[in-house]
DNA sequence: CGTACAATTGAGTGAGTTCAAGTGGGGTGG
DNA sequence: CCACCCCACTTGAACTCACTCAATTGTACG
């Protein structure tokens, strides 16, 4: 059975079947009674990769959890200059922070970077549920919590780390990410849909020095990446470059 | 009247005399039942420059507002390397996630850059104090989106900004928190404890090239730091330098 | 007057950038 | 089915921003 959703697949309409659901923010909810998410759930829609699903200062009106695809979270410059926060993965909740200050301007945007389909909550329901159970409120609590230390360790890589260390960290960060959601082959590949230019916006550096990186990377047989699929060969020596430098 | 508090001077008995309280978390409050703040308060204590308030992984047991001084908000490899966040001042609230997370240990530490003076709430007390009210929630959830807003732009700042172009965007930073709080003096100067060492540690650069830019940016007359105070020459030019670098 | 720490300056190096050209695969239209 | 194009990736060369190492100056403090 394959584990790897296709980008832009919908979901299942019972969030019973839902393969992901159990590692979403509502994964304790599930567990308990996975009909309530159903009858919640007010909108499952499909959006092609580029499209923007939020943009930078609107107030968002939903709460959505992505099923399949990839999208981004990143801040632009007029002049072209981009910082990409973070990837989101099936799993993940857009604006988490929405739920935290509803009615407030998203800090910035949201892009699907492959198609992506994604299931629409309304704010109060989410906010509701959330509440709704004590295993419910403890796993929305560490979620926030985990949102700021990840912010904290990406400000820490930006500015003290190399391109090297930062591309490692960022690799290793991916992988355990998708294990954790069961996306992970067998092979201990895994679909990685970024293009050089997303992991550059993501690193603060420039698509030519990732691919250089890269490529001595791939040389030392630490990881490639080809044919749009990310295979790590020695994760031994990747914790090493991500830790040290 | 002096505006400036001296570091480590200790604050006035009545929370009602206290010329920082209405700039603080608790600043609605102040302003409707300036007593219940005084009832509250359950600790004022004075740090020494360089002590440790609150270490990365701890769990804070209590919450804390500094009255006087300012604090370091930091990341601190074993190799020496470290990533200070960000600069707490007068007012500011340590910890303004353990009030959202409580129990939780501490992603980053914090400690005195110069002599402070702080004022100590149970975390409950303060919780049921930021709900007590609907302009004390609007505050609360403000503040907690500010601090993720102030959060992605460093990222964006860490990643994708020159030297010069971070320098500048955290000396208007700091100036704006400083006006807004009344501490500047009427010349446009206002007090500044952090040493270059702790310019580079924020910036995510060595002291050599903090020096070296600080030095540039003098000559330029854009803003100069002498004898522990900045002053802003030019304020044009540094919102320039900030945005466009 | 010595000590200690912060700021400053110089010289050499290196990581990462910029500009520019070339490769290769996958899709499309003729 | 081939020619063409587009896009992502790759490579080279020159350059520059920022780093490292090291020495010097200034200043506060006992």
């Amino acid at each position: 059975m394959p584990r790897e959703i296709e980008p832009g697949k919908l979901p299942p309409s019972s969030c019973r079947e839902c393969q992901i659901a159990p590692f979403t923010i509502y994964g304790p909810t599930i567990r308990e009674a996975p009909n309530k998410i159903c009858q919640l759930r007010c909108e499952t829609r499909k959006v092609s990769a580029g499209r923007t699903l939020l943009r930078e200062g609107d107030i968002p009106q939903k709460i959505h959890v992505i099923y399949s695809g990839w999208a981004l979270y990143y801040k632009q410059l007029s002049d072209g200059r981009r910082q990409i926060a973070s990837f989101l993965l099936p799993g993940d909740t857009l604006m988490l922070e929405a739920i935290c200050f509803p009615r407030l301007p998203a800090p910035f945007s949201v892009k699907a970077l492959t198609d992506v389909a994604i299931c629409g909550f309304t704010t109060t329901d989410m906010i509701t549920l959330l509440h709704g159970s004590d295993a419910q409120e403890r796993k929305f609590s560490r979620a926030r919590h985990q949102l700021l230390r990840f912010l904290h360790s990406r400000l820490f890589d930006l500015g003290r780390r190399s391109a090297r260390g930062r591309l490692a960290q960022l690799v290793l960060e991916l992988c355990a990410r998708v294990k954790t959601r069961g996306m992970m082959a067998d092979d201990g590949s895994f679909s990685f849909p970024p293009r050089q230019e997303h992991l550059a916006d993501a690193l603060g550096i420039t698509t030519v020095h990732v691919n250089r990186t890269l490529a001595q990377l791939r040389r030392e047989g630490v990881f490639s990446i080809e044919g749009g699929r990310l295979s790590v060969h020695d994760e031994e020596a990747l914790r090493q470059i991500a830790h040290e430098e």
